[in-house]
DNA sequence: ATTCTTCTTCAAAATATCTTCAGATTCATT
DNA sequence: AATGAATCTGAAGATATTTTGAAGAAGAAT
């Protein structure tokens, strides 16, 4: 799970970039207008933090240019104002959720886990694909009703083929998604890692969901 | 299921009853104190939304006269406020859990539906789970009719185990839960209970239901 | 005040997972 | 078929997490 945290004090989002990664997340921080939209044109995160009270009332600005794209959906405005108007103004522009400064991490971290978790399959917590059944609550997947037990990377990165699915996803895309910074060049960990999804994912069942596409990358797909 | 509403601004408590009338409770709203005062006299709700800010601070007031009434149990308070001053006060006078303002439906949803459930334990007493029986009146568990004896912790732990049953829980959620403010990053005192706990129940039983999920938490489950 | 129980802290040992690597295999192109 | 590049595989080393036992601190009971 990526999150973008736009926020100009650096301190405090180093803080909460430290914090959330340690709850898995993958973080990046932008401090200004133009960091803020380069990070969101190259990229797709879970969920965006934005402090909307940074230098020259950019914040809001942010929001204006992200609605312009659509990509309003999953943003958290933090706030030190607490004014009704800063709140009804930023959900007006489609932010998803409000939260004032100071905060606790821990209410922060609830508030985006809501955030993906209606993001991600808008309160239904069953993802199915053919045989395939993955329970985001207990992050349990079954095959044929068999129960494979996978590894945190290895539902990650199910989970991310699985929102992807019929798509032909880059192995750039796979390790910017699942490890933040790009380790450019070098795939192994990725082949080792879709090599054990594979065998679990098989195992339970018959069929082999992940195609590769040579030279591109893979496709979850059944066919 | 009757859901009392308090809340002065007319617009909000409107879209709340609503929303909570589509999940299947039934709602009163009360505007003001006194309003508050004889709805609650005269019915009994599995949950009371209480708005702490209201004018002229009436909201705690409110909370005081129902502590006064014993009934306190089942009050959800919801404040624009975020301060923890606030939460600490409302907490201590017998409110069941806070939310602060903007929330979304779905949290305010799954909140009440937490308090329902925690009262629902208290009022029935025996919980089963397989071989696993917990009387919740004489605070005794048996695995196998075999009489097991947990310490509070302990108990306080398989309570939380077991209401949560078949989902995944974080380290970070057992911490809040059974210690309140998060002490996060050390969880040496949850390996430890939790080592307890397995062991006398292991020690009644034959089978360890607490299942630990490398990098992610806890499931109690029976596979 | 003393004893007993429970809770917490600590560090070592056991486990599980992640990453790296080198050799094998497959693939597209010639 | 031969070639080189891309992918797969199994094993091993490196990391990270969990379990465990023991001991000290805090609380409760006598």
């Amino acid at each position: 799970m990526k999150i973008l945290i736009i926020e100009d004090e650096k301190e405090l989002s180093a803080s909460i970039a430290d914090y959330l990664s340690s709850q898995d997340y993958t973080c990046d921080v932008a401090d200004d207008f133009a960091g803020a939209i380069d990070k969101t044109e190259y990229n797709n995160y879970d969920c965006i933090l934005l402090d909307i009270s940074l230098p020259g009332g950019s914040g809001l600005k942010i929001l204006e240019r992200l609605k312009e794209d659509k990509k309003t959906d999953g943003v958290l405005i933090i706030s030190a104002k607490n004014s009704l108007d800063d709140k009804i103004q930023g959900l007006n522009l489609g932010a998803d959720d409000y939260l004032s400064k100071p905060f606790h991490l821990s209410e922060l971290n609830a508030r985006i886990a809501a955030i993906i978790r209606r993001k991600n399959f808008e309160g239904n917590n069953l993802i199915e694909f053919h045989n395939l059944i993955i329970d985001t609550q207990s992050k349990t997947v079954t095959v044929n009703k068999n129960l494979v037990e996978l590894t945190k990377k290895e539902y990650e990165l199910l989970l991310y083929f699985i929102s992807n699915k019929k798509r032909l996803i880059s192995k750039d895309a796979i390790a910017e998604h699942l490890w933040g910074n790009d380790m450019s060049g070098n795939f192994d960990f990725i082949y080792t890692h879709i090599k054990n999804l594979r065998k679990k994912l098989m195992d339970a069942g018959d069929a082999d969901y992940i195609k590769s596409v040579y030279g591109m990358g893979y496709k979850f797909t059944n066919q």
